[in-house]
DNA sequence: CTGAAAGCGCTTACAG
DNA sequence: CTGAAAGCGCTTACAG
């Protein structure tokens, strides 16, 4: 018992000591590791007891080699890592996955997949088995490792609507259109007529619906859509700023602006203040995520909270599911509307 | 061989198939993977062909139960997660330390261990050997979780220097201390002298550090170190924010100042836009990092870069020499002035 | 250089 | 409810 421990690592103890510890079978202590069916109250306790005076933890390469399973799941990003990086959304959805698996005890490895390289070689091990499904962050359409993946069979759900063709794959999403048009509404009630929006990249669902959002409550309202009101940016901070810019040049008699993101909106915020317009004196900034840019914002920002703490704890609900044989499905979960002082 | 493959995984060849295909021996097709040493051309020819041909992967299962080996390395959080996700620089390092580990075909776990509960159950599953080694992330002294990991002789990098004991413990650091001091000199060159410091935590070696570095330049250049101008923070935006807030209300006359991190450089800038000081005209501001927030912030902040590439390839590198039985080692890596419009 | 064989630690029918 | 046994896919001495 007393082993020279010199800095090297003890050999872990096997289900087979805590079998002899036990006085049972190597059977019955695996029994009692999965679920304890068919096992007597009595050969439970003493093989509990065995785990705990051993300190065994059972050996997951051992198990996945019969099981066929990894008893783990993979967090794919396959564009650019800077977008993600970048945008504090992601720290938010790729931590509250970390725990809602560890609440399972599954660990999650983090992929990246920034070139074509990286995805050839991170679609084979993953088409290898290596991990029992895929948490998948890709926004753009017609990405292909999310094809190769369905097409393997590798159980998977991505982190907002595909936009590609209807096929049968899971997401989970914040209902865009809804909390655009929550987000228009309320500029309407403060007001505000001349409503400018910088909308995402429309080649992503993000950008398509909150556009439709913000076009359908003007319309209900009774107020043209003008579209020099109108302008795209990619979600990054430059091109909200840039955007802002271009909607003070085209429309200079805008008094709200509706931006599709927050850190978008910080960019925003910036060419206004360039520009000497107020907010919200002379036009209301709307944003859209609630992620911590906007609490750095100044003025705070007006926003749309997107649930991502939510969004994780479904994404991983659905690929449980779907890795026990479930069929695929989509959950959109709804938006909020977070005032704060820049509306 | 054409299987009817309705949706779900097949099973992938194993190195029984790859045998078979190039007409040897499993032992021989295990050489070949391993390194291909005492294997003939021809057979390693036609192992290499047939792998190609069946599209073979190794099962990583099989080979850990085996060699004991897990080949995969986990990222280790210790602290409350929000800290390190607001912190641009922690993306930086894990999506470098990610990559680099890539190119060793050696997958990375993320694991996050906020509270005491998911320590333990962390430490339990780290120490059972489901990873070979573990980047640790962690900037406080006295952390359980480092020293209960040192002594099970799991191998173990931290970024950045350990506070505690003298410990045998390998870690890779930017040069705190002499970023510090050439940040300082600048202020000194561009003529300021009653330059104020935002100083890290006092409880970690970055806080320490970059102080100890300021108040060595200004005594070498004669000039006495006031007290009331320096407060410290806690690398948060907000405590930056404040800490400029003290410092304005306490040395009313400063002329720079010197902020150990972009992000709480981002909270003096608003605090000191707030109190109608121009900046650079009157007040000097530098940061330090070179993180994302140094470019969002206006003016640009000047700054100190930590090269998070380099460190986190020598993490990974210094990480996998000591599990292949190398002795524990440090690396301090040099900082470089970055100018930019806040100085 | 190469094949046959043992064995890594576990799970799971199969008898009882 | 429980034990004995087979087998998951690989690596590695051991003979040749």
């Amino acid at each position: 018992m007393t082993m020279s421990n010199t800095g090297g690592r003890r050999k872990p103890p096997t289900i087979h000591d805590v079998a002899r510890e036990a006085g049972v079978s190597r059977g019955t202590v695996s029994r009692v590791l999965n679920g304890g069916h068919y096992v007597s109250p009595a050969a439970q306790e003493a093989v509990n007891s065995a785990i705990r005076k051993t300190g065994y933890v059972v050996n997951r390469h051992a198990r996945s080699l019969i099981t066929g399973r990894s008893d783990s799941i993979g967090f794919l990003l396959t564009e650019p890592q800077e977008r993600f990086f970048e945008d504090p959304n992601f720290n938010v959805l790729l931590s509250s996955c970390t725990q809602a698996l560890a609440a399972h005890d599954i660990p999650l490895l983090l992929m990246l997949a920034g070139t074509k390289d990286e995805r050839r070689r991170i679609t084979r091990y993953i088409t290898a088995g290596h991990v029992d499904g895929v948490l998948l962050v890709s926004s753009h359409s017609g990405d292909p490792v999310a094809e190769e993946l369905r097409e393997a069979g590798v159980p998977l759900v991505q982190c907002g609507k595909p936009m590609g063709s209807g096929a049968k794959v899971s997401y989970v999403a914040a209902d865009d259109r809804d909390g655009a048009r929550d987000m228009v509404r309320h500029l309407l009630s403060l007001g505000r007529r001349r409503i400018a929006m910088v909308s995402g990249p429309l080649d992503t669902p993000g950008g398509v619906d909150r556009l439709a959002g913000y076009k359908e409550v003007l319309t209900d309202a009774g107020i043209a859509i003008d579209e020099r009101l109108v302008v795209s940016g990619d979600y990054s901070r430059a091109s909200g700023e840039a955007g802002a810019e271009r909607l003070l040049a085209q429309a200079p008699d805008l008094d709200a602006m509706f931006v599709a993101s927050d850190l978008m909106a910080q960019g925003a915020l910036a060419a206004l203040a360039r520009a000497g317009r107020r907010v919200p004196e002379d036009v209301s900034v709307g944003g859209f995520d609630d992620s911590v840019a906007a609490l750095e914002a100044t003025p705070a920002l007006t926003t749309i909270r997107q649930p991502y703490d939510r969004i994780s704890a479904e994404m991983v609900r659905v690929l449980l599911a779907q890795i026990n044989g479930e069929d695929p499905m989509a959950v959109i979960l709804p938006t909020e509307l977070v005032k704060r002082d820049s509306t």
